[in-house]
RNA sequence: CCAGAGGUAGCUCAAUGGUAGAGCAGGAGACUGUAAAUCUCUUGGUUAGGGGUUCAAGUCCCUUCCUCUGGA
């Protein structure tokens, strides 16, 4: 029986590993993170795990048990619904048909790479992950309504088909799911469904409905969570809290900024996760506590660590964060490693970042 | 000392005698189920000093200074 207490913050770990992170660095206060399928695939984890394995004569040794994760932590994977979005609508390396998604990347140009609502699945399955995704088809949200439907309606017939992959993995796997708005147990796999239709409130209610009638153990916030404006669609994430049947767990998928999981939970989404912590480390946003950085948004503060007025500056990132960062080390220190593009300095900048949304999610409990 | 090659933005270097530029560095933004360790924007110049030729000189000529490479 694994526990998560809600909200929750998972970062992402989306090449198996936390960006510029080491899991340990952050273990005490990681509840979970997401890994993604297609990267997953593409890089062959599964294909190394079967080989251990193998090799080992059933030595059972899993995602979880090889990168050494504590036994209680979640492993959500994400489908790679995203990569349809980001890779195929986006940049063209691509196209979507009934079947699945094809993937046409250019370190190799000849192969397609087939990624199909089953195979997301089955991927996941090896992973051992304790809440997958279902394949989907995202939109950026600003697409004619004909276009928008198509994709919507595809989820759901894709959504049913990965359901039906699903309960072939765990048709032996009974387990109770118990939740609460405060918190989530589980003893079994979950499965998540994955609620689109764009900008058009109706079309997200018809996408819930359809969706909450198959049935499913969650539901994702899916698409792109901004506006055209860059600002959080809090109407369309509105509509997608209420097309569901109440006290359905949510899923904010990939949200967002601390001011937008602040907005998603008081309409009633749970967990979270984001790149922005490990990104934006990476690129020298810190988050700090408000009144300890430059103004930035409602609930947070920035530290743009690479900035001048930081060169000599001996205070730490955040002087109200117990992150292990923030006990040891300066803002000069933290601004020289970033400046020189050190490797080192990313690590600090992220383990800080995650350290603090942890934190920031855990008080809005 | 002699010969050759040089001296242009903080650095490395472009620029037929015709509006002095780029990359990096410096500065400022952006980032939302990771196509990245990314992207966008941007400040910098008596072209080593002085003189000359020319409508016009970073560019040609003279001179001084400095650097590098050879030679004695």
């Amino acid at each position: 029986m694994k526990t998560l207490s809600l909200p929750t913050f998972f970062p992402d770990a989306t090449y198996a590993s936390i960006h510029s992170l080491p899991f340990h660095d952050v273990a005490e206060k990681l509840e979970g993170i997401v890994v993604t399928t297609l990267h997953m695939q593409l890089i062959g984890i599964t294909e190394l795990l079967l080989k251990i394995n193998n090799e080992g004569s059933n030595l059972d040794i899993n995602y979880r048990s090889l990168a050494n994760l504590r036994d209680d932590m979640v492993i959500l994977s994400d489908s790679g619904g995203f990569q349809v979005l980001s890779l195929i609508h986006k940049h063209k390396l691509g196209k979507v048909t009934e079947e699945g998604a094809i993937f046409k990347l250019p370190d190799s140009p000849k192969k397609k790479h087939l990624l199909t609502p089953e195979l997301s699945q089955d991927i996941q399955h090896a992973i051992g992950s304790d809440i997958r995704v279902v394949l989907d088809v995202p939109l950026m949200g600003n697409e004619d309504r004909k276009t928008t439907t198509e994709a919507m309606e595809r989820t759901t017939r894709w959504a049913a088909r990965a359901k039906e992959q699903y309960n072939k993995h765990t048709a032996n796997n009974k387990g109770e799911v118990v939740s609460t708005p405060h918190s989530l147990s589980f003893s079994r796999p979950l499965l998540c469904a994955v609620v689109q239709g764009g900008n058009d409130p109706e079309l997200r209610k018809e996408s819930g409905a359809q969706l909450s009638a198959i049935g499913f153990d969650l539901y994702g916030f899916g698409g792109w969570p901004l506006d055209e404006k860059g600002f959080f669609n809090t109407k369309i994430a509105e509509a997608f809290v209420n097309s569901l049947p109440a006290g359905s767990i949510t899923y904010g998928m990939g949200v967002g900024t601390p001011d937008d999981i602040a907005i998603s939970h008081k309409i009633g989404m749970t967990i979270f996760d984001c790149v922005i912590p490990t990104r934006n480390a990476r690129h020298g946003s810190l988050f700090v506590t408000k009144g300890n950085g430059e103004k930035a948004g409602e609930t947070f503060d920035l530290v743009r660590i690479g900035a001048q007025r930081y060169e000599t500056d001996l205070s730490p990132i955040d002087k109200d964060c117990d992150c292990p960062v923030c006990k040891n080390y300066t803002r000069a220190y933290l601004r020289f490693l970033q400046k020189k593009k050190n490797p080192v300095g990313y690590t600090l900048a992220s383990l800080h970042n995650v350290w603090w949304y942890m934190n920031f999610v855990k008080s809005l409990r």
